[in-house]
RNA sequence: GCGCGAUUAGCUCAGUGGUAGAGCGCUUGCUUCACACGCAAGAAGUCGCAGGUUCGAACCCUGCAUCGCGCACCA
């Protein structure tokens, strides 16, 4: 054994170890093992990502079941990745570029611009991937996969032609939500619903065959106006039946526009009138074309205006071209008014700007297998969500699920395997290989969705003996934000290629919330770097700190206090195991149970409570529950009570079986702890020696594939005389302990001052159980007297054991031990008055578990006895 | 508008029908031979509100309020 240092210092213990169990390869599963196998694909981070809080606590999770399936003798593989991001990525680069050359993508041409974000990825990309080491994850690094690796991209490209031969991938104008920033196409799912304040303008069109007569709509987007084709009414709306099949002028650009009737008008909404726009936005789009409307489109791509007609506002900006109209319409007469008003607006997930309905030609899937994927998490239970409340929401989206639309107008990503025939663009050649005659054909500019690709990840990312072995997947550990964008869709296509569902359970986290209840981000600046917290607590503090706050599927409000928490429980962890290194020497040996004190079998008793505690909080995926478990069992019932008491047999002849009871607690907690606490716990087991000590663990060299330790079973028990009366009588001495300490605090005797206690036993004490009071009341004297009659004004209290006195002639304060007693007395009298209304009370006697009606007549026997006695001590004190 | 969460000590949160809990913070005393990243003792709660069920409700039911999150609509 090597001496520990006096406090625990992560960072050279985290260094050594990840290195070394890299070079073991301990995280390198075996295929063609025969252990049974147990499997996680690590939610690819983008390759431009750093780790953030949430991957901390992802992660972490991802570990804990990872470890933990080791120790329990399974063939563990945990798969990492990163996804290569297509929009974030891009536009990073394209920053970049922007920054240091002055250029944009364009000046540099397709080809030598995924040349540059390759070179990019090279240099700067996965970077998460060093920081997810600091972290301590136990994946599986040479199994690590790209979204845009060779292989896995041919795999995406045969899903395309595969579900473009089924009928399932089409090509369409339709309308698209468009980024102007981005100039792309997004998903449904990339749109981010925001409630803005708007204003609402109600404008003016004059009748054609009756000037001086106006049709007043109200609308939010008056720069679209040229693009009018029509207005639209509600055909049962009494104010304007008239008015239908008649025209009105357009203002500003002036033209002649039909009055429409379509049942999807609202009357309730503004003046009940729709300026129909269908070239900008869906609605607007589909009664043109129930009314057979041309498109007329005044938009750029980039969301600036293009409409030559009109000079003043051709060129600008949306938002500017918005407030430019509204004031020309105010000048030439045409609005009536301009009030406030509140929508909500879908902005672009990544570039952060309201998106632009707009007509295009995209490519849209029609989900596979979306019957299957939702009776697998429903009916048929192939897959079990946690918490459970989130297959509602996953029911909910499959219902109402609309055609994907997967191509998206950027350079970087999977290109989509279409090719057009030059001299007829009708004629395709859609295939992973390009035609055999490429000069004649052009292939599709688009790419596809980065999410096109992440649906392949459980499956594509093994080869074939790895998905023997380790396909289906056992558990997948995500945030609830990408159910859609993601899980839904990895079921969907794992139903479609495998056959099966592509895991088992989903453990849905919570996001990670700042002190004030907001969402982390980096606009806030309240996100902390995950790397200076491991810098400052070290790894396993980070974790650990982190599990203890975050409860299953609730949002988790962040506070570094925690995170220093953790730090200190690993610090007594340390020391606890140094204070049992102290006290090495010739005297190891066996735990013998003819020299076991109550103190020892109480604290084995207690393990054995953790054991099963802890294993059945990891079962229920209850991680805050677990760490609470171990804390409460390490900190409060280890060290604060078993090794102080041990410290009374530590210079005895029962040495040795103090020890060797010490050592057998911590060789199954730094396993318990383990899967949360990686790295001190390596360090500590081979710090003690248990990697070669320990008679159960011969050969596990590493603490991560020492068995999970098991509840102790009836013959330990009965070996070791573990009874439920060693526990009793241990709590009652440790009652006593604490009540002679509240003697001390009650009448300010400092905690170091040594003094006598006498003891009045209600019933024998062994000479080791007086030893031990005697050291945990840090008392100079404890005598045992068959009879005692106290001084008058001696402190005393009742204890489990017997009459304890702290006798101080002189010191104390009568009249403050009075009135103290006199509190004791009305709260005994408030609890007997409670439990005997309880008793009283016919129903619950007849009614209540017959062990809930036993417990309160002991309760009620108990608090009479106890007042009788607080009562003598009363009138003791004259 | 529909749905889902949350509401318990100053703070962060456990607690699925039978005496209200933990950690932090706070008060007080302690460098007691592992640890001040520590030890000990203590104070602190009408369990959001109102009804109901029950012998008994933080817990089950109904309604309401406040906060948060989805989905739909948003001219």
């Amino acid at each position: 054994m090597a001496e520990l240092s006096k406090g625990y210092e992560p960072q050279a213990v985290e260094a050594k170890w990840y290195a070394r169990w890299l070079a073991e390869g301990c995280f390198t599963p075996d295929p063609t093992s025969s252990k049974p196998a147990y499997s996680i694909v690590m939610p690819p981070p983008n390759v431009t990502g750093v780790l953030t809080l949430g991957h901390v606590l992802n992660n972490t999770i991802q570990d804990i079941l990872a470890r933990r399936a080791r120790m329990l003798g399974k063939e563990v593989l945990w798969l990492p990745g990163t996804d290569h991001a297509g929009i974030a990525t891009q536009t990073v680069v394209e920053r970049q570029l922007r920054k240091e050359e002055k250029k944009t993508r364009r000046d540099l041409g397709r080809e030598e611009f995924v040349r540059r974000i390759w070179q990019w990825k090279e240099k700067h990309g996965g970077i998460i991937v060093e920081q997810l080491k600091r972290l301590g994850c136990s994946c599986d690094w040479s199994r690590a996969r790209f979204t845009m690796d060779k292989e896995y991209s041919r795999a995406v490209e045969r899903t395309f032609v595969d579900l473009y031969r089924k009928g399932l991938i089409y090509r369409g104008r339709r309308m698209v939500n468009w980024d102007p920033v981005a100039l792309t196409a997004l998903s449904d799912e990339e749109v981010i619903p925001t409630p803005q304040k708007s204003a609402l303008y109600y404008v003016r069109y004059e009748l054609v065959d009756e000037p001086g007569k106006y049709i007043e709509v109200a609308t939010t987007r008056p720069e679209t106006i040229m693009a009018d084709v029509a207005l639209a009414v509600h055909p049962n709306d009494p104010r304007y039946r008239s008015s239908l099949g008649k025209k009105v002028w357009r203002p500003l650009d002036r033209a002649q526009l039909p009055v429409v009737g379509d049942e999807g008008i609202d009357p309730e909404f503004g003046t009940g009138v729709l300026k129909v726009t269908p070239a900008h936005d869906k609605v607007d789009f589909e009664i043109g074309q129930r009314h057979g409307l041309p498109v007329i489109d005044v938009l750029h791509p980039d969301g600036t205006i293009n409409c030559s007609n009109i000079p003043e506002l051709d060129g600008l900006d949306r938002f500017m071209a918005r407030k430019k109209a509204g004031e020309m319409l105010a000048e030439s007469g045409l609005l009536a008014k301009e009030e406030p008003h509140q929508s909500t607006v879908g902005f672009s997930e990544r570039a952060g700007v309201p998106i632009e309905p707009r007509l295009s030609e995209q490519w849209f899937l029609k989900y596979p297998k979306v019957e299957e994927a939702r009776a697998a998490v429903g009916a048929k239970k192939a897959i079990q969500f946690r918490p459970t409340r989130w297959e509602t929401v996953y029911q909910r989206w499959l219902e109402n699920i609309q055609d994907w639309c997967i191509s998206r107008q950027l350079w970087w990503g999977h290109r989509i395997p279409v090719w057009y025939a030059n001299d007829d663009p009708a004629k395709l050649h859609v295939a992973v290989e390009p035609p055999p005659d490429p000069e004649n054909w052009t292939q599709d500019p688009d790419v596809l969705d980065t999410w096109f690709s992440s649906w392949l990840w459980p499956f594509e990312t093994m080869d074939d003996a790895t998905r023997a072995k380790f396909y289906p997947t056992s558990d997948l550990v995500t945030a609830p934000d990408i159910i859609f964008f993601w899980v839904a869709r990895m079921i969907m296509a794992g139903l479609e290629y495998t056959g099966q569902a592509p895991f088992r359970d989903v453990f849905f986290t919570g996001l990670i919330r700042d002190g004030q209840g907001r969402k982390m981000s980096k606009s806030l600046g309240n996100s902390p770097d995950p790397l200076d917290l491991i810098g400052k607590y070290g790894a396993d503090g980070l974790r650990f700190g982190l599990m203890r706050i975050a409860p299953s599927g609730q949002d988790i409000r962040y506070d570094e206090k925690q995170i220093e928490e953790g730090r200190n429980f690993a610090n007594k962890l340390w020391n606890a195991c140094r204070f049992r290194q102290m006290h090495a020497g010739e005297t190891e040996g066996e735990i013998n149970p003819a020299l076991l004190t109550s103190d020892d079998k109480w604290i084995l008793l207690r393990l054995d409570e953790a054991i099963r505690a802890v294993t059945q909080a990891l079962e229920d995926y209850n991680f805050s529950e677990t760490a609470q478990v171990l804390y409460r069992f390490f900190w409060s019932e280890f060290c604060d009570w078993y090794l102080e008491a041990s410290k009374a047999s530590l210079t005895t002849d029962r040495k040795a079986k103090t020890l060797a009871v010490i050592d057998f607690i911590l060789g199954h907690t730094l396993r318990l702890f383990h899967p949360f606490l990686p790295f001190i716990t390596e360090e500590l087991w081979h710090g003690m020696g248990f990697n070669a000590d320990l008679p159960e663990n011969q050969g596990a060299q590493t603490i991560q594939f020492a068995r999970w330790p098991e509840p102790l079973d009836d013959d330990f028990k009965q070996h070791y005389g573990l009874t439920p009366n060693d526990e009793q009588f241990a709590n009652a001495k440790y009652e006593t302990v604490t009540a002679g300490r509240r003697l001390r605090r009650d009448f300010n005797i400092a905690s170091n001052k040594r003094v006598a206690f006498i003891l009045k036993p209600s019933a024998p004490l062994a000479d080791e159980e007086a030893a031990v009071l005697r050291i945990l009341l840090n008392a100079e004297r404890l005598d045992l007297p068959q009879s005692y009659n106290p001084p008058k004004g001696t402190p005393t209290a009742l204890t489990p054991l017997g009459e304890l006195y702290l006798p101080l002639e002189g010191l104390i304060d009568v009249e403050a031990e009075r009135q103290r007693l006199g509190k004791e007395i009305a709260k005994t009298e408030a609890e007997l008055v409670t439990v005997r209304k309880k008793l009283g009370n016919e129903n619950f006697v007849s009614n209540a578990p017959g062990a809930v009606v036993a417990e309160h007549r002991q309760r009620e026997k108990d608090f009479a006895e106890r007042l009788a006695q607080l009562e003598r001590m009363r009138e003791s004190l004259g």
